[in-house]
DNA sequence: AATGAATGAGGGTTCATTCAT
DNA sequence: CATGAATGAACCCTCATTCAT
């Protein structure tokens, strides 16, 4: 039982609860860039969000719980522009893989934080199967989506035609690759380099 | 007569420096594989390695500096086995480069522990320079080496010619994002599937 | 993970585990005796001990085992000197219960810290099983003997001969009630008053 | 014609001071017996009332004081029944005693609610003087009236005339500890048990 | 009068580090 | 060299209290 009669509050607001859980997952992001997720405490978070260490309790059930809320902001986000993309039926074939590279290096994805919260979750996905299956959710959607997409781009290539879930798994395997490069080594030309690599590799296999 | 049966050793008897430091970092690495860097305590991995807590600060002065130490054990085995394969003058061009994706892909480096320390340490590499430089390090030489290597490769093809640079970070990349595409997904066909995909793109340049 | 590389500790010593032990149940005591059982932390345990706050969760896992093992000393520690005075069977009969009253009512048990943890725990009983479980052990035992030097007691006594049960249910709620009535009004003559009380329920039965 | 059905109310009607805050200690009680004086929060409060957080600083300064004013709810509701039998003229001596013995055993007093709430403030007593102070109050009346009972009573007793003082205190000893006794053990027998306990020890004292 | 989001001191617990043995 | 009991800063979380609504 805690000490009895406590001192008095300071300050005072009141969100929409849906608007205080953004302020604090968009809190989480920026300090796992920031300090990295193994050292990121909930008083950093609360700080940076200029809000009382209470709160996350209030929001989120636990620390824990925050983190995968945080997780799945970041690939929901993800898959939300990846998605509007598919769905335009405006765009075919290599117009619409066009599309996706431009997102995939869009300044909107390519934001040194969302990619340092990205990886670092990675990082611990062996340890933790939760997150693993919050990435593999989205993950075989989209990888249905660009399979679909290789399979219509090749059915006239006689050549690679049978290989296209192979080039699928490639090419988002050189996409991840791609996005740990820029993470790891963030020169202002990496991006532009990054995105020529992805054309240069989907354009050569269509040749 | 001397008696057979000897009286159990309490302490353990010394061994090599290095040798315990070795089994610390190996001790390590099956901590953080299994419960993520974030949750691997000192106590977890004097366990796994049945030794006193105390004698982590004996071999490295803190838990940091044996962290450090496991991600540069673990990317100086990769390097040194990269380096065997370039130092053999008996291979050349496409030969070396086949011999690097086996390598790649061998039970050697395919190893889920491993692979998983190497992504833990990634995954904080923003918010901890002292990764970032150890990994870049050897990304850099590693780099140099596969460019050469390309670089001879295309001299004659002129179209691609210049590419190099280019085609030698996707190359990377693409090697990158398989590996965390094996962490992520153990099917045991996976590895398979990575090294042919790494295979198709190469052949697919040299045309 | 907690900030790496921490400060330098102060004191030092080392003792075997049962006295540590022993040393926080008897610091739990005072301080449940001081400042109630919901009141008292884990930090005025420790500082009562005069030792650091990391040390109970060292020889107890949580601060509920260090209650529960407090309680069990305490109950324990009761029994004891209750089974010394069954066991001697130098004494027989009302010559036993003179002593079994002499004993609930000598300094050794009229200890106000000790009475005072006692139903500090007794308080808590409806709402934690384990408490009750653990009082109601040694309870059991002690009504057994009780019973059985009543039913000798009482044996050439027609009248009540056959209410030994009762009456032993009666002497053992007496003594609870006269503890109960010591703790809360600690009058110098209490404790007199109430060893008179029950020798005179006593010496009543046998007219 | 207005309408018959009627919109639901937000916020609940105002209730009457007085019956807010009883329903506050009822609710009380009930947490008290189920999760013990020191686990049960305001929260667990408000929720078994079925009312806002906030309500409580409203009737009670604190919580503190809810705990007070229950206790002292819990000790006035027994008072209030004993002067009760105390203020019928019509009954007399071993008549008075033997109304007493039924409402100390009757199921407006044996609730183990109650009984569960009555230990938990005792269990308290040797740190919180305030509780001590409150349960006093009525004891020294209460026993006050019970002495001049059994002076009465023991009057024409020439043997026992002067000790009734003692047998009082053993008396009010006696029923405390059969009823920590029904507590503890919630047999359903144990009710009946106990008032025959009680029973037997005045009959036998009037023989 | 009533609500409940927000606060933040304080709680129990963990764990990197130290050092007497 | 090796051990493991001891330390205490720092962690996450709880919950009595406040106050804008």
């Amino acid at each position: 039982m805690p000490k009895l009669s406590q001192t008095a509050t300071r300050k005072r607001r009141a969100l929409p609860k849906a608007e205080r859980r953004n302020q604090l997952i968009r809190a989480t992001i920026k300090c796992i860039a920031k300090k990295g997720l193994a050292a990121t405490t909930m008083a950093d978070i609360t700080n940076e969000a200029d809000l009382s260490v209470g709160i996350v309790n209030l929001h989120f059930k636990t620390k824990e719980q925050l983190l995968i809320e945080t997780l799945r902001f970041v690939a929901d986000e993800y898959k939300e522009g990846f998605d509007q993309i598919f769905a335009n039926d405006g765009m075919q074939g290599l117009e619409k893989l066009k599309a996706i590279i431009d997102y995939d290096f869009s300044p909107k994805i390519i934001n040194r934080n969302k990619l340092a919260v990205w990886f670092a979750f990675l990082g611990e996905v062996k340890a933790r199967p939760i997150y693993q299956k919050i990435c593999a959710q989205h993950d075989d959607e989209i990888n249905r989506e660009i399979c679909k997409l290789f399979s219509s781009l090749l059915s006239k290539n006689s050549k690679r035609k049978d290989d296209f879930e192979l080039i699928a798994s490639a090419y988002s395997a050189l996409t991840d690759g791609l996005w740990l490069d820029i993470l790891l080594s963030p020169r202002r030309s990496a991006v532009e380099a990054a995105r020529n690599a992805a054309w240069q590799y989907v354009s050569g296999l269509l040749d």
